[in-house]
DNA sequence: ACGTGTGAATGGATTCACAGCC
DNA sequence: GGCTGTGAATCCATTCACACGT
């Protein structure tokens, strides 16, 4: 039933429908695959990738299906052409320009941290609304006016907001007037954005609660009985 | 199968066995009921809270209805109720202690950024491998080798995970044997731990290249052949 | 013989729609 | 009349198991 559904070719790599969920994953393969070719292995079995990935064999070779075949039977998937099918469909062989909006410490850290060149991201620009932090540098970039942000060059591509949850929505709509594809926020607050515009929420202290539930869970349980696991 | 899943009762509140996914919202519930409240708003309903969270108001409802009946037919949800029930469920009316690992910049935004007391979680130590950063205050906090991690006498329920990939293995071993029961790792690197430890992963780069697929995809769509704008 | 690719089967999660209570 | 709580239906995701290429 599912043909091709929706289908836009890039450079040779073709688009279907496919689902969040499976996209998800994909950059934790990317992540596997490449440094087992740094090792120097030349070919990955679906075991092994899987196990470095923290998922099933199985799905890991349903996903990777459907990218268009891309490994041998009997053999396994060339680490080389893998990577490169992989970085191609997540559209990182010309690299997305990222800006940063937030120069406080938060901003700052996420500057420095994390290899953007080496996996496919440029971060371009840092922007900031208080006065006092513009033109100061960090790393080797300058910290501008969000306000220029509206009126910048250099298209940008995606966004990572540092900023305060009261000051979020505001820059929100700015990054997409702007032309933002999409916004990874570090602020505590849903934003509404236009459909043009994807957000993907990382909330500090929703992951903790999460953690502390299962913290308190097994608290509660280690205690009342023995329990016959297995 | 295995039928005695979990029950462990504490403070009146009983966990029944509730999927990781609605466990994952309940935060984000929190989050929203508790900025209602904040405002003077009594009660809310479904629909109000969903919008405010991203979900629909049917899984809202089904999520809620899993704790225990806490709404009212006609009415809606109490806003301090729901909350106090949602801060119990997740284990926070005794505020569980965090550690960061990782005194770099990363880590010290992170002890800065989120009102970790106001959410539950009380930040009570920082941890770092480096003998120059140890003695050095963050905050209020002063940073402590990580060699301590293991003796340390108020106990740990989880950890902030800052450091370096090369780093994050090794001091993942240390907090596991201190009876750590969660990790927050920062770092690209998937932790094997003991069943006891829960780990959750937040990585930048990979969900930077998420929304990286569907920027491209757009690009890709949205404008078949020319390439070149600005 | 090995390991991918994939239909079929299973298992969950979300949505629908309405009964039941305020 | 309004809004929750919840079975039933639908939709989606994962696992199984094996045919097929190398």
């Amino acid at each position: 039933m599912s043909e091709i559904l929706s289908a836009g070719s890039i450079e040779g790599v073709v688009r279907k429908d496919v689902p969040e969920r499976v996209i998800s994953r994909l950059p934790i393969y990317l992540q596997a695959v490449e440094t087992i070719a740094a090792i120097g292995q030349t070919t990955v079995s679906s075991e092994t990738l899987a196990a470095q990935s923290g998922v099933s064999p199985a799905i890991l070779r349903k996903d990777l299906s459907q990218l268009g075949r891309s490994g041998r039977r009997g053999v396994g998937y060339s680490a080389q052409d893998l990577a490169a099918t992989l970085r191609s469909f997540l559209g990182l062989d010309r690299a997305q320009n990222v800006a940063i909006i937030g120069a406080g410490r938060l901003g700052s850290a996420l500057a420095d941290y994390a290899g953007f060149q080496r996996r496919g991201l440029r971060l371009t620009a840092i922007f900031d609304s208080d006065e006092g932090k513009v033109g100061t540098t960090i790393g080797d970039l300058t910290v501008s006016a969000i306000a220029d942000l509206a009126t910048w060059a250099d298209p940008i591509d995606l966004v990572v907001m540092a900023v305060p949850a009261s000051a979020a929505p505001a820059a929100a709509r700015i990054a997409a007037e702007a032309g933002v594809r999409g916004i990874l926020n570090f602020a505590p607050t849903v934003l509404d954005t236009p459909e043009t515009v994807r957000v993907q929420q990382v909330d500090l202290a929703s992951e903790l609660q999460v953690l502390a539930y299962y913290s308190a869970l097994e608290t509660a349980t280690a205690t009342p009985v023995e329990e016959h696991s297995n």
